[in-house]
DNA sequence: ACGTCAGTATAACGATCGTTAGGTTATTGT
DNA sequence: ACAATAACCTAACGATCGTTATACTGACGT
């Protein structure tokens, strides 16, 4: 339906082909459309060539099959906000103001495209997928960590009170992904990330850690 | 595989038959095993009702489908957790009391039966099912009705600040929910879903709502 | 000019899906 | 004692699932 009408026979590649092509970069897009919409379980191959215009084949010309595709999409979109999360932080100094990057540059992520946290935190908070399951527990952990890493600076610089630093990341963690999943969930234009909720909740969390 | 040797051929109810009896107990509970395991889509009828130790037609005597059976399942949890949230807020007075309480209240339900909350939880912050979200909705909507019937008086009464209702109350669901969410999954035993963890939440919010 | 091979389509594979028609058994009211 | 019916079963329905064998097409190196 949705066919790529610019997107002509392909011409032959020299690099391997597997890896770069105009045709399986539509294929992921269309494919992170319904997966967003649907999940992985509820989604088959059939709505993903259909949505992207092509046929079986197509799909698994240039991936695995229906878990690859998958995976790949969740890996891909799991390390850019990683690697985005990671330069915001770079850019600022003390617990506190990373914090505040980290939520904010997740907001701005996740607005620009709602398909995106739709994949990733209805993936990761929803029921369990067989062979995803792995992959996905090392991608969250190393958002985990990230977050982690900076609410130890601030307890060690004092910023933070002495509490158990798993504990802490942790009800961070929950704030931003849950808002972020919640809203994200609604279609509303604009989206209600808004940088003032982000504010707020870093505030709401600062202050609780150390008032609590 | 899990027949029920004690559950002989039901003899005659005088009742409806479709509204009790200990097979469909048992069937419900298996479906409530398997669905908080695999969640609603990756979930066959046939896995349901090999796990009871049944065929097909006693499935569909007793139920419309799968689809009747897990919005009936989905619709029992969360009543039962909505009244006795009800009722351990009467218990109480004061914003933060109550609020206490429902965490509280919320943890230990949880904890109970792990199933519960995998099934309630990972439902509600999963994909998106057909024929389950306007139910979902409705029964989620009373939940954070509740706690935003408590968070407006604690408001009122000069506990929380004039910040909004409905944000507030969405932080306060996000901590709350995600950290039953999240430490659901873990099947560590004890349940880290713990009364120093809800206090410390609790007044985490509280506290943060105060300052920010 | 032509064989090669990357890229795409047709069509089908066996497996599994949710559901049900129809038969069997056991208990009940009469 | 016996017809009626609740409570199951065996078996199968058509639809859809993920995947693939096979064939075709056209741009490329030679």
């Amino acid at each position: 339906m949705t066919a790529p009408k610019n997107l002509k026979r392909k011409q032959r590649p020299k690099t391997d082909a597997s890896r770069s092509s105009e045709m399986r970069d539509h294929v992921l897009d269309c494919a992170l459309t319904i997966f967003a919409e649907k999940g992985y379980a509820a989604t088959s191959v059939r709505d993903i060539i259909h949505a992207a215009g092509v046929t079986q084949p197509t799909l698994y010309y240039y991936f695995e099959g229906k878990l690859g595709l998958f995976l790949e999409l969740l890996t891909v979109k799991y390390e850019a906000s990683l690697r985005e999360l990671q330069s915001s932080i770079s850019e600022v100094q003390g617990c506190r103001e990373q914090l505040h990057s980290i939520m904010l540059q997740s907001f701005s992520y996740c607005s620009a495209d709602v398909r995106v946290p739709r994949l990733m935190f209805q993936t990761a908070y929803g029921p369990d997928i067989p062979g995803v399951t792995e992959q996905l527990e090392r991608l969250g952990s190393e958002r985990f960590d990230l977050v982690k890493s900076v609410i130890a600076q601030g307890i060690a610089a004092g910023e933070l009170p002495q509490s158990s630093v798993d504990g802490l990341t942790l009800a961070f963690c929950c704030l931003m992904d849950q808002h972020i999943n919640v809203l994200s969930r609604l279609n509303d234009s604009p989206s209600k990330l808004t940088p003032q909720l982000a504010d707020w909740l870093v505030d709401l969390f600062f202050q609780g850690a150390l008032a609590a």
